[in-house]
DNA sequence: AATGAATGAGAGTTCATTCAT
DNA sequence: CATGAATGAACTCTCATTCAT
């Protein structure tokens, strides 16, 4: 790490936000160690508590961040085919490093005061903006008009976490994909 | 343990399973201790390793027995409404005081086969007991005929795996039953 | 350490207290480890452990005991030279391992209110022994009976007190004790 | 720190003795941390060590500059009533910050031989201050001419050491001023 | 078979000190 | 000369597992 560049403090905190996703991902967040996330940075222990408190910091800090990032489905995807942004969502889910790490901070929720406010705060923040969407498309006439919004959002989301913990006790993606597109076209046709 | 029961030894593993679960399901499988678990059964921490290797063995047993135990829907509710069974079935995961174990097992099964293959093997029970339950409700003319069992079978199990996610982040209760009966209610009406 | 022994675990724990004394006064309680206080006693530092629950614990529990084993000087020294007695106290003093300790455990009472306690009930607790056997001496004839037996105590505490100061910061042994001896003189012949 | 002024080494010295004084007597030595001393001079935690070459290092120059203030009684206090000034050196004490650090020092002195020769010149300083001021009180038929000044000094020396113990361990200020009190009284009446 | 004391590897964390900038 | 990010050794403490009794 360089210290030349501007921000760089910013930059060394991303760093280690970045390694610390990518061995939570990989070894969960009980299961990790600094000395782990310490060598995927490329730097000594120590230096990690320059720059967060514990590692819980370093997941609440994560999590804060992916809190700050849900998408904003109803601009993101303005005008494009329902089912096919849905599949977009769902290959973004599967690609997610961090899927194991979203099972374990609910988990972890339960001891965590900040993390379970995020949790809560994150989900809700999903379901309004897949519900704005679906509302968008109603209006577009790509979304039948009789089907609650509200309720749509819910089902779905309950396929995708469906999805998640299917993927994550090692179901044949191919054959999740193709149950879970299945319910969701007999759910929109209807 | 006194030795004067015949099978006693399987008497002694019961009883550490049941210890087991009890503690599992209050501190999560990492958050409980071999200690905690041999004062549960009133027995001495070395006793555990007599009859099972390790703490992990414990789980595997505590999932291989869960497993073998899958309501066989069809026959416990025949002829029951089925939206209240549904109901019964959403009661009894909130009562389940093994919300947090089923969730952590998730994770658990990233680094132990045998736990994925259970998961794997229980997901699918599961899913099949209740696309048996749906037709023969069906049969009897409580489900619409022209909805496919498997795929609602499929979209209820998602909307049971999102509850338990929704509280095990904390919402209200009573709002997520809420909105997973209306969205249950959608579901079958059409 | 062998098992046999009945009262196992009180010999256990008096061997780790023995262990800890011994390093606590050489190294004081800071600068001692727990490693050190484990090899002293010839066991693994997770055994210490299995005794007291933190290194802060073993203090206390050596302070307690240390409390608890107040002299009364009254009955130990009855009928015995005043001057004497005072010899075989300063002498105890000088020979104790425990004086760096006991100065250790002062500014350790500022963050540790048990501590504290005991070091406020030791010191009132010496003071009292010290002018109950002042009395009796007074009583015997062997100490000036227009002294106050209470102010007695508390100036030669006072010396005591300082001559441990003394000692610690490595004036000479025989100055200091010829010193001390003519100021207890000096106040008891007036 | 601004390179302007003439001797700003002397100062920048100066700063962060006064600063480590401070923080050494909020935390003692081992409890204050270079990262808070730094803070408290307002410079970086590198910059600490262009001064000093260590944390012990500072505490070794606070303590010789210490050792070099130590008053001279005779002047200071010339003519003034012998109780008034033991009275107002009691409360210099009380007041000193520097209680819990002077006992910290006997401490360190164990394994520090700069401070143990410190300590042994200073405690002898003040006894000769001291007895000094006696000898000129004595003179001036403020003090009973037939009390040897020298185990006077040493004698009130004790009882100072010995307050000090007592406020560090907690006992009540007034009380502890009492006792005191009377005890000089009654040593110094006979 | 039952015990529970002992183990020991390894966890997260702290902080005086160093040194590239 | 000043900086403060980086270091790394050392700390206390945990706990699944072992094994002498």
């Amino acid at each position: 790490m360089t210290r030349v560049v501007p921000d760089y403090k910013e930059i060394a905190r991303s760093n280690i936000l970045q390694a610390s996703i990518k061995v939570f991902s990989k070894k969960g967040f009980h299961g990790a160690t600094m000395n782990e996330i310490a060598k995927e940075v490329g730097v000594s222990k120590g230096t990690l508590y320059t720059y967060f408190k514990s590692k819980e910091d370093i997941l609440n800090e994560i999590w804060v961040l992916s809190s700050q990032n849900i998408l904003d489905l109803k601009n993101t995807y303005k005008g494009r085919d329902f089912i096919e942004v849905l599949e977009e969502l769902y290959a973004m889910m599967v690609e997610s490093t961090g899927l194991q790490l979203s099972f374990e901070v609910i988990l972890i929720s339960q001891q965590n005061e900040k993390i379970k406010k995020i949790n809560q705060k994150s989900y809700k923040s999903k379901l309004e903006s897949l519900k704005i969407f679906i509302q968008d498309q109603q209006d577009n006439g790509s979304v039948r008009k009789d089907l609650d919004a509200d309720l749509l959002a819910q089902i779905l989301t309950g396929l995708y976490t469906d999805v998640a913990a299917q993927l994550l006790i090692g179901l044949d993606n191919e054959e999740v994909h193709e149950k879970w597109i299945k319910s969701v076209k007999a759910i929109l046709k209807q």
